[in-house]
DNA sequence: GCTTGACCTTGACATGATGGGAAGGTGCAC
DNA sequence: GTGCACCTTCCCATCATGTCAAGGTCAAGC
């Protein structure tokens, strides 16, 4: 199987699967006599593995890890929970900083006419940073 | 004053003075004899400006539109808050995808022992995408 | 005057994950 | 045997920021 079809097959751009491959997060693809890269069903598995693991936003060090534990059949279940808990508490914080801005930007706007006219709490904010105090 | 003293008074590091400098998000300092930045109290306001609009989590591209209103005597608050809404619905679509990653995340880690076995829905998901189904 | 240490200068490189493109080789269908 | 789609490697770009290196400058203490 060529790099685009498997591309193809498990949702990882060729650009990628080769990138993964250049870090080490898979193993060197097979080649063809021509130097094409061929890839079998365990490497279509990898791949999945890791595009599902992205589409859950865990990071490529994350998912080298997860990768070690899938891969172990000795493993603790319990190593695995750790990651995605500490990818949940990651993003959860985010969550919390991104909501922090979101209020604080939608008080401003919801103060701000929004016309013509030229003031606006929004600037007045950025500009002296105590608008806060200025609108409420 | 020097960018030392700048960076210190607005919360901007040098380094950043300098490269805001090169991409024209601020004017070109003046200079002293030996080479040396300096800012009078309109640079000190411009950055300071700058760093507020960033811890909003405004992107450059958008701080320099907002620059501009700032700067716009006959500007129109609605300009200003189009861009502050558009930041905070591209600011809640980015909640909303980390708010899902977390559900579905949470939900698989309450399924998972967390022990010494190696069994594990956190994984089997990943490996084959259908652990929801597998689960509930 | 000379040394020292803190500061400044430019420039290059790194992050993380991904995309884009160029230049050249390969495979296959017509 | 030609054309087109695909492959190869390599370099560059994103975005905001940090780090590091090599060298110049300033001010204070001796």
């Amino acid at each position: 199987m060529n790099i685009g079809e498997a591309a193809e097959a498990t949702g990882v751009s060729a650009k990628m699967i080769r990138h993964y491959e250049s870090i080490g997060l898979i193993r060197e693809a097979g080649r063809t006599g021509a130097g094409y890269r061929t890839y079998g069903p365990k490497d279509l598995s990898t791949l999945s593995f890791i595009r599902r693991a992205r589409d859950l936003g865990f990071s490529i060090a994350q998912i080298r890890d997860l990768l070690a534990l899938w891969q172990d059949r000795a493993r603790a279940s319990g190593d695995v929970k750790r990651i995605a808990n500490q990818h949940v508490d990651e993003m959860k914080e985010k969550m919390r900083l991104l909501q922090e801005m979101v209020h604080t930007l939608e008080h401003l706007s919801a103060h701000c006419h929004g016309d013509d006219r030229p003031d606006c709490p929004i600037l007045e904010q950025l500009a002296s940073g105590k608008a806060e105090e200025a609108c409420c």
